[in-house]
RNA sequence: GGAGAAGUGGCCGAGUGGUCGAAGGCACUCCCCUGCUAAGGGAGCAUACGGGCACAAACCUGUAUCGAGGGUUCGAAUCCCUCCUUCUCCGCCA
């Protein structure tokens, strides 16, 4: 949520800055809706204190054993005028909340200004994509030739967008989300966390996914008619350990790192990437999330990234930095960074990372502060990043380190956890 | 799933209709005192939002908040209803 005393001095800045975004935030509306909210606000709250102290002079009167009927009678009369403004304020209130939730954060002044995906911004290229000296084959023909990706099993089970693996490529995907794991809490300081898949609307709502995006998600209807959500990565519940919470200076910053499933409808992305793992409706993540102290979040943001990069650089995967320009930014970002890694079979390179500084905006939104030097509370900010998604990276290493015939050899930093494998070939 | 108990500020804890946003304690901040010692004295110390205010801080003032939501009442931490959570016991179960 954009900080509102912002939106309140000064509509017309914030508009220009989400334009660059490619949203129109309706100054004039929201100005109105302020003025109203101003009005009505004032005046319920005045007929509450007037309320209020003939209330107490009931009290003192009553306690002296004094008549108190002429004060009773006199507040009796502001009672309909104050019933009817605290409703009207009420309904006025969640209007007003419903226009401020949807409301994106605004790009940070380093973002790059664009319409699109082209207008992202490469920052930085590693490492050399190799040259085949044969037709390079993509993960789906590669898998199913090793017997180990199996997309008919899997819509037969599920339906479409769902894939089943089975011996090395299975016990590889396990190896290749162990490995960051440790990574991670080994080398770059997280702490692992193990979290709920099904959250509740308030996480949704705390992390940004509610309620504008209710569509891509999974939603599970419960019997009491409340619902819960498939969490579409693992950044909802881990970010949402400090909601409402207050966390004392010195815990900062607070790194965690958690492995899971991620869940989503992909609605509107039909014909899109329909071939293989690439776009999947369940997938496994490895989540990086920080939650620092606001000056260190910039900072912050170049180390996370850092970490998610030092995974693709042990698997020797050639990759690229790019710096996603406004439009394309999601939601809650402040500012993002994608690191996509080379696939030989689509010869192009492919997300496979997401990290972003959401500054204050969603610690807002879930009153997630810490104790700051003057001891009073204060918003944190938040960030998150894949370090990295499970089956994309599994897609990069297949088709990266396949062989001629087929075969595929092991990246050499993933032996401590694959058990001896270091080929995978067809099963005899 | 059944029976019972309970949810109050950073923490502990008092408060069963009226100057209660809430005693007291701990923690914390500042000041004083003390030649060392987890000693003593004083003051301050919830959050969100609004108004004063034209930007920010400070300050003043108001409103709301005692698990959440609704209700009764001139007035609710306190009474009523619904829900949530925690604890104890029973049942069931990876």
């Amino acid at each position: 949520m954009l900080d509102i005393q912002l939106l309140r001095a000064n509509p017309a800045q914030v508009a220009a800055r989400l334009a660059t975004r490619g949203v129109a935030l309706d100054a004039a509306a929201f100005e109105v809706l302020e003025a109203e909210r101003k009005t009505l606000q004032t005046r319920t709250q005045e007929l509450q204190a007037k309320r209020n102290s003939l209330s107490k002079q009931v009290g003192m009167l009553k306690g002296k054993g004094e008549d108190a009927s002429a004060v009773l009678s006199e507040v009796a009369g502001i009672g309909d005028e104050l019933k009817a403004n605290e409703e009207k304020l009420a309904v006025l209130q969640e209007r007003y909340n419903a226009f401020v939730a949807v409301i994106p954060n605004l790009p940070h002044e380093s973002v790059p200004v664009g319409r699109d995906e082209t207008g992202n911004v490469e920052i930085l290229r590693w490492g050399t994509p190799r040259s085949f000296g044969f037709a390079a084959k993509d993960h789906v023909e590669l898998g199913e030739r090793l017997g180990g990706l199996d997309f008919e099993t899997a819509v037969k089970i599920s339906g479409s967008r769902f894939s089943l693996m089975k011996g090395g490529i299975a016990r590889l995907h396990r190896a290749l989300a162990q490995f960051m794991l440790d990574t991670h809490t080994g080398e770059h300081g997280y702490t692992e966390v193990y979290v709920p898949y099904l959250v509740n609307p308030d996480s949704m709502f705390g992390t940004g996914q509610l309620p504008k995006f209710e569509e891509d998600l999974f939603r599970v209807p419960r019997a009491d008619g409340s619902q819960l959500y498939l969490i579409p990565t693992a950044e909802v519940p881990v970010t949402n350990i400090v909601r409402g919470e207050i966390v004392d200076l010195a815990k900062l910053p607070l790194k965690f790192v958690c492995h899971t499933p991620c869940f989503r409808s992909e609605a509107g992305s039909y014909g899109k990437d329909t071939r293989g793992m690439i776009r999947q409706h369940q997938f496994d993540k490895v989540e990086l999330v920080q939650i620092v102290h606001p000056e260190k979040s910039w900072e912050a943001l170049e180390d996370l990234t850092g970490h998610a990069e030092a995974i693709l650089k042990k698997l020797e995967l050639p990759y690229r930095k790019v710096a996603l320009c406004t439009g394309d930014m999601g939601f809650s970002a402040a500012k993002t960074y994608d690191l996509e890694v080379w696939l030989p079979a689509q010869n192009t390179y492919r997300e496979i990372s997401s990290c972003s500084n959401f500054e204050a905006f969603q610690a807002r939104r879930m009153q997630a502060r810490f104790r700051n030097e003057k001891n009073k509370p204060e918003l944190a900010h938040t960030l998150n990043g894949s370090g990295l998604a499970v089956g994309r990276t599994l897609v990069a290493i297949l088709e990266n380190y396949q062989n001629a015939d087929g075969t595929v050899t092991l990246p050499d930093a993933l032996r401590p956890w694959l058990g001896g494998l270091e080929r995978l070939a067809p099963e005899a």
